[in-house]
DNA sequence: TCAAAAGTGTTGACCCTACACCCATGG
DNA sequence: CCATGGGTGTAGGGTCAACACTTTTGA
């Protein structure tokens, strides 16, 4: 009886769709698969679901995210809804979220089972019904909380280079990123912990590994600091 | 058949909530209104609605504002969409918009009609369900919007002065700013036409008007300008 | 020994901030 | 004539961008 006035209303079908973004071979990549099913079986999709009844939106993006990737320790943020009627076949509402996962957590044997791959986002294909446009929503989402917080971070492992650090935010950006000046700044937020070891797969030299200080780190995010590049 | 996939998946009542925002003696307003149905009849609610399966999610919210304010020049844009499983009673997905509206142009027989209000942001009382935290949301993005765009003068009508302007964004940010360098700022931008009459309702002396400059604005908002304050 | 990437400081330009007094006018 | 809000400029500090050479070491 309390619920008289929802009656006779519309309903509709809920699906979220995620950009789940990786860093690899100096560029972000994202994970796309070929769609399984009609319509537009074979093209190109980002990874979606429905929304099921008994958990909240967030829930479901986590959900998938965790049964593409086989990673559940993720970074997770809305970038909107979107709900254009004609946007799939049936009147279809999309909840777009984008997931920063390190790339190297991946469960490989799952790009199998979906015909899944992780494709640099300066190579992406057509994807089927908007997705395209969802991609470049959250790239300017991305790029706008890359410059207000240290996000990035949850695209690495736990000891990264600073080459590493700095060719991902040029990867964000995209564009070039003069090396001194970002070293500068990121050393003087003082989050950062040098470490002793040094990663040689890319140089003769070596570059030191740093890792980052989660504390200070989260008390920084509190604060909202403005961390522009 | 093209659609078998989509059988068997939960739908929802999809709704709108809608973060009318106007400004009037030197702050930013919202609409809201008494309940008028169960649940929580007679509580403090944004205006909302449901999304019909014959339009888009940015239609259903134009439609509303149109409904509750008879204003049909707005600036709309999407906060996120809201999906808690206990955040109604109902199992209800709101996306969330907000309007940026010229005050002036409020049809105010439709506040009778819907019991609704204009309340300082600064005094809003205890909202329904989540819209407290939707109102939360809209103004740290209506914040970061306006360091971005020039957004603020879709709240006014086609003149103003500038102290006005100042209040307006002093509301936004709630902190005061600095006269002399806020003038700078918007003059340097070249985006104001100064005109001959005065605005003699708030001072002796009277604040002289301004107009904005409709194509460099368009412009402007184009290259994403930085507009810091 | 040389190629290839890592690491390191300084300077000038610009922007942001802070700050105080005169002006115009209606009452 | 005075109280009230409108209008105006400058100087110092800090931040950002541009820029080139040395170091290390595996091949």
């Amino acid at each position: 009886m309390t619920a008289s006035f929802y009656l006779n209303k519309d309903t509709f079908l809920v699906a979220v769709d995620c950009i789940i973004m990786g860093f690899r071979d100096n560029d972000l990549h994202i994970l796309i698969a070929r769609r399984p099913f009609e319509p537009l079986k074979g093209g190109w999709s980002l990874m979606g679901g429905f929304v099921n009844a008994q958990e909240n939106i967030q829930e479901s993006a986590k959900r998938v995210v965790g049964e593409y990737t086989g990673i559940n320790d993720i970074y997770l943020e809305q970038v909107g809804a979107y709900g254009e009627i004609d946007r799939d076949v049936e009147r279809v509402i999309s909840v777009v979220y984008y997931a920063l996962v390190d790339i190297e957590k991946f469960d490989t044997s799952l790009a199998e089972k979906y015909d899944a791959r992780w494709i640099r986002i300066t190579q992406l294909p057509e994807l089927v019904f908007d997705h395209n446009k969802m991609v470049r929503d959250t790239i300017k989402l991305l790029q706008q909380r890359a410059s207000v917080k240290p996000i990035g971070f949850n695209l690495l492992g736990d000891q990264f280079t600073l080459p590493t650090l700095q060719s991902l935010y040029e990867s964000i950006y995209q564009e070039p990123i003069d090396k001194r000046n970002f070293r500068k700044k990121l050393l003087t937020m003082d989050i950062l912990e040098k470490l002793e070891e040094k990663d040689k797969n890319t140089s003769k030299k070596g570059a030191f590994y740093y890792k980052y200080n989660k504390e200070k780190y989260d008390q920084l995010i509190q604060q909202g600091l403005h961390f522009s590049l």
